[in-house]
DNA sequence: GGATTTTTGGAGCGATGACACCAAAAATAA
DNA sequence: TTATTTTTGGTGTCATCGCTCCAAAAATCC
């Protein structure tokens, strides 16, 4: 096994405090295990695929994620931060109105929900929906992340109709509970193998839905000055 | 246990063969079995759980069915007879236009994902999209349950062209696949615990795509002609 | 160097999951 | 009545699942 160590520093460089140092690396480790939840779902995912997946044994495991229900949370959270990361600087780019906003997230959607070098999908939109009573905990927590993403929506669209790019009558609750509905067709459809086109030409399909009409501002980037 | 039997008939009345009698009705069986694979899934239905609420033993239970993903099966062609039902009676009513019959599509598709006497809503919209390399066969099944209601909308779609109350340059592929990714989405609400009116008003704004304009025929009934 | 701390390898464990087997029971057919 | 067919109850089985324990190893701290 070899473990690979350099004085002092543990296998990504980082100062470590005593003890025997780890030989894997956690970061990779917890992102082979995202992408097998992502891919299998929770239920779908044994120990031994983790732990043969993540390369590591079952006490290093334990040791180091706690349970596979950690683990999975961590995973969670470790999506989060990514997909958060494109998701949010579409959704408050000053420099872009609202409608556009709406309308570069589908398309990033359909890119994210399409590369090759993670599984298609998402791994919230469609978590935790049917499950057994002993996953409740796992249900409520997606259920949160999806009415967290769905409430940025809503705030998006009420800054929107601050800026003046939104039309005053607009229900952005509704609007947004819409908008959040297609991003979860488009993560079925996903896994149903559609193409980034055919995600794409959804996305643009839903943008029609957009409130026509009387915004006090029709176009052009929206000055958040509220 | 005393099994009510009445001479040459079983439980329901119906002639048979030889053979001791079943002392379960088969059908209410399988709607159970329905039920809890619904609100559970697949993976999170044990067969513990199947029998207690099939109220039949594992014996009855593997004479009967053959096996948990046979009756999975059986119970996803009994959901679909039953879903199918409301659906193509939508779909394929002479009496209303296109747009029309996708409008009361939504609008049943709130009611039936909200009904009190059955789990919130759909089995197939959100299943097998993730899951482990041994359920392959269930994952084909449901992806392909899913492109038949696509295809299904395309279809109808298409005689909208012929009718004259869609516009020709509609791509009917396409619009089915956004009405489709939208239902799937509705399904991911309901699960979710949104209420019937918040379905019902997504449906009314994904009806705000629907394509404008330059129908040969604008409004009305088609008739289908073709 | 010795104490301490942390990780690792490897074996094992109790519970559950899905199913298999078999003889008895209860019906019909001959 | 007897033979045949089908269902039932009860028990057993075998694999997997998620996890635990323990002693050895490898680092740091004093």
């Amino acid at each position: 096994m070899t473990p690979k160590i350099i004085e002092g520093r543990d296998i990504k460089g980082t100062k470590r405090g005593r003890g025997r140092p780890a030989v894997f690396d956690r970061s990779r480790a917890l992102m082979a295990a995202m992408t097998l939840f992502w891919e299998r779902g929770y239920e779908g995912t044994s120990f031994d695929d983790l732990i043969a997946a993540m390369g590591i044994s079952a006490s290093s495991f334990y040791n180091s994620f706690g349970s596979k229900e950690a683990l999975y949370c961590e995973a969670t959270k470790s999506y989060l931060d990514w997909s958060g990361h494109w998701f949010f600087a579409i959704l408050n780019d000053p420099s872009i109105d609202t409608r556009t906003a709406f309308a570069r997230l589908f398309e990033s959607t359909a890119e994210e929900f399409t590369r090759g070098d993670h599984p298609p999908g998402c791994m919230i939109s469609l978590a935790g929906t049917h499950c057994p009573p002993g996953m409740k905990h796992i249900r409520e927590m997606m259920v949160e992340h999806r009415a967290f993403s769905e409430g940025a929506m809503a705030e998006r669209i009420r800054k929107g109709i601050e800026a003046g790019d939104v039309p005053e009558d607009t229900d952005c609750d509704m609007l947004a509970a819409y908008y959040s509905a297609v991003a979860r067709g488009l993560a079925v459809q996903a896994r149903d193998g559609a193409s980034r086109e055919k995600l794409s030409e959804i996305g643009r399909l839903a943008m029609r839905a957009w409130p026509a009409g009387t915004a006090r501002q029709q176009s052009g980037p929206g000055r958040n000055r509220g």
